[in-house]
DNA sequence: TGTACATCAGTGAACGCGCGTTCACTGATGTAC
DNA sequence: TGTACATCAGTGAACGCGCGTTCACTGATGTAC
């Protein structure tokens, strides 16, 4: 082993996200990431300002992997617009299922302890491209209704997703039959949001 | 004061709500409790037999308390099933957004840490008295759709508040406004319900 | 009502631990000429 | 291609801290008679 590492910084948010889908948020420490990458534990100092910046651009890289992952599967359904809004649901999902600590982390946000520019950047990017699907789907529906039905379709996608991982549903269910409980669910959503459109009011 | 507290024991709940909602579960400890409680901090274990028991218990109040915010509020809404499944919705959102970090508590059980028999069957009583309100309102439809729905309605509502709550929603909005959308967002999902029992399928 | 005694619920000192952070250091790498 | 030197990315020791837990203790409370 070179006495450089190469590329500690990213070994170093490699093993945190691996300690932190072992331990948790709680049992999170620089220490132990450090000890993961085979690195003394004072060397993270010269990559992170603090635990907490460390934590931070974890959280970032996976609003990035989040938003590939829905940009993904959305492009996959095509081109209808309402099949495109259950895509991104579809994605959103499979990023959770895969990372369920880091997905906790990015919507843990009420300290203020790890949130930067940067941070917000990652989420804000992340809503609006949500509610440009929401709003391919309702061309002529006014700016509160898109709003809403945007609001709407992500809650549900986000509370069946978090409910699920907290094992709060679907007890003693296969993972193929809350699969297709999952696309069932999406359905309902697209359902609801194509007939805000459909309706003058 | 009197050598011995009294009710020490609901004194450390009450201290560890309150510091739970300060710093969150990162910074949740055993002697900062028994420091609101003005106790020394080895007076706990007389009540506790660990940091994860109080939590455990902590997250047991608030199931019992949830429930009664629910069942209050279905109540108020009279007799109409939709009425009172949209009650039961405004009921949870009203405790989560009272009480933020007890309700992310109480929903954060994938480390086993304070997992308990208690708070497994407070969990439990609470997916019950919400799947019995979707029961009332399709009498007829197939257990299957039962669940479905079930599942639909909470995960409507849980994602709602939380994402409220982590302020990836309704930024810059009054809370007026949030709560009117709010309750639109539940009409949306209680129309969804009654309609799967509507129709034949 | 009084007394003896058991039990209970606190105290305060002590333990060992792992943490984040700082520091002077040193070996590796990159660059100017 | 060599050499001198600056910079960079590690090391390992040390710091002070707050934590959970244990322990012998003691004052308060409750009970038997």
């Amino acid at each position: 082993m070179a006495y450089h590492h190469g590329d500690l910084r990213e070994a170093l948010i490699a093993a945190g996200r691996a300690l932190l889908e072992e331990k948790g948020l709680t049992g999170f420490t620089l220490r132990e990431c450090a000890r993961r990458a085979e690195v003394s534990h004072a060397a993270p100092a010269h990559h992170f300002k603090s635990v907490d910046d460390l934590l931070s651009e974890i959280a970032v890289q996976g609003f990035t992997e989040l938003r590939a992952a829905m940009a993904s599967e959305a492009k996959r359904a095509g081109d209808d617009p309402a099949a495109r809004l259950v895509g991104q649901g579809v994605g959103y999902m499979a990023f959770a299922a895969a990372h369920p600590m880091v997905f906790r982390l990015m919507f843990h946000r009420e300290t203020d302890r790890f949130e930067t520019e940067a941070l917000a950047a990652a989420a804000k990017a992340t809503r609006e491209m949500h509610f440009a699907a929401v709003e391919a789907a309702l061309p002529r529906a006014p700016k509160e209704v898109k709003v809403r039905m945007s609001d709407f379709a992500w809650a549900t996608v986000h509370g069946f997703i978090t409910l699920l991982l907290e094992r709060q549903i679907g007890e003693g269910e296969s993972s193929r039959a809350l699969k297709a409980r999952g696309l069932a669910m999406l359905a309902d959503m697209a359902e609801t949001v194509m007939r805000a459109g459909g309706v003058p009011d």
